[in-house]
DNA sequence: GGCGGTATCGCATGAACGTGTGGTTTTGGG
DNA sequence: CCCAAAACCACACGTTCATGCGATACCGCC
């Protein structure tokens, strides 16, 4: 193998593709070579890049169309390139989604930008690097399947805390999944309707959602995975 | 989850063993309840162990029963614990075999003793770790395998509805339990807000709910229960 | 033809929620 | 002892939701 090797990058959020792009080109074994906002994008603007990539770090969630709606049409044009493909989402579906449409990894948007780096190289190198939580879906899909309850305590904050919830934070999503409006969670543990507030602004922080319902889908999902 | 978690160590090699021994028992979230240099001598001593481990990390080339063998005699003594393999072999007849004997995950002996902190971690969030060129293998054999084997189907019929819910209503519950707002689910059905509103009426009625909140918590206990 | 069920849409109002900004008190290390 | 993190509280504003009251249109059926 031999460096730098030719990086591409499709993210639409403007702040996340240039951490990305501003940290992985700084490495000397990366050579970004095109950066887009969406698989149009990056397809359009393909033909003028100063060299064909070899890896593509792509996001799934796209305006347009999605990353992974993108991965056969990128593989149409660049046979050779690897596409890894980076995503908030964690659920079972879109893994395997990705995988069938030829994504050689998945990893989550937590992922620290040092461990990226070596997630890529891994992908260059024949691997196929997944977040661990990712990873699971998988092997749960070669076996066939038999989704054992793996986890004793088992943690329904997330897949994988970045930054885990404290334990209040827990009781109060908790009550979230019960069901119970602001009001009752703030009865149940005897704290002011602010206070709840607060600490479902927090932890909605955490686990990058903005809505009671998509957080509760996200308890839904992980259940089901 | 709650630290420090429980772990054990099955590992031949002394120098190896001593080396994984002293770094993970000097990290917080763990304590080690059980070091032991082959699976006979692990179920030997576990009785006398100060607590069940939770995690267990175990060596494959092992004099004796190897790690593999291991597992199933293993997890008849702890159902709750969780064995992730340790290996120096990279080959996918191994891999396969780990995995369908029960482990959670498979790394090599060249990690880091910092990632294999993290991913033993993962473990204990429900994670599947697997070095990444271990995980290729895996992948190659999820696509290769049926191609929809068993999604976990759709039980959403089997509620005990006294009113069924019209296949209209059940769309747009899904919409909700995707945690997509009204706005979104009139604009994924390309019908008014009104009428979501509308359908969602009806749907509360049947279901005997009336939030958002509570329609999803009784599909999370659905789910559980 | 009339009748019931489903699907569609409109409007209005109060409650619940999401988010920004600012605080204080408590608590567990360094 | 001080700092940082967590927990607690408050106010304000706009958005979304829940629910009431309508309405029209299609379809199968007796």
């Amino acid at each position: 193998m031999q460096f730098p090797l030719a990086l591409a990058i499709i993210e639409d959020q403007a702040a996340i593709r240039e951490t990305l792009h501003e940290y992985l080109c700084a490495q000397p074994e990366f050579r970004c070579v095109l950066i887009s906002e969406s698989v149009e994008a990056f397809l359009w603007d393909l033909p003028a890049a100063p060299a064909p990539p070899q890896l593509i770090l792509s996001d799934i969630g796209l305006p347009g169309l999605t990353g992974i709606e993108g991965i056969p049409l990128i593989q149409a044009q660049l046979p050779d390139a690897q596409v890894l493909m980076l995503s908030v989402y964690a659920d079972a579906e879109r893994v395997f989604e990705a995988l069938r449409a030829g994504a050689v990894g998945y990893l989550l948007k937590n992922t620290p930008l040092a461990q990226l780096k070596e997630h890529l190289l891994q992908v260059a190198a024949g691997g196929s690097p997944m977040s661990p939580g990712v990873a699971r879906f998988v092997v749960q899909a070669f076996l066939g399947q038999s989704p054992q309850p793996a986890p004793a305590g088992i943690p329904l904050a997330n897949l994988l805390p970045e930054e885990p919830l404290t334990a209040r934070e827990l009781e109060i999503v908790r009550g979230i999944e019960d069901g119970l409006s602001y009001k009752l969670i703030a009865e149940r543990h005897y704290i002011s309707l602010d206070t709840v507030r607060s600490h479902i602004r927090n932890v909605y922080r955490k686990l990058q959602v903005n809505s009671k319902a998509e957080l509760m889908a996200q308890t839904l999902k992980r259940q089901r995975g």
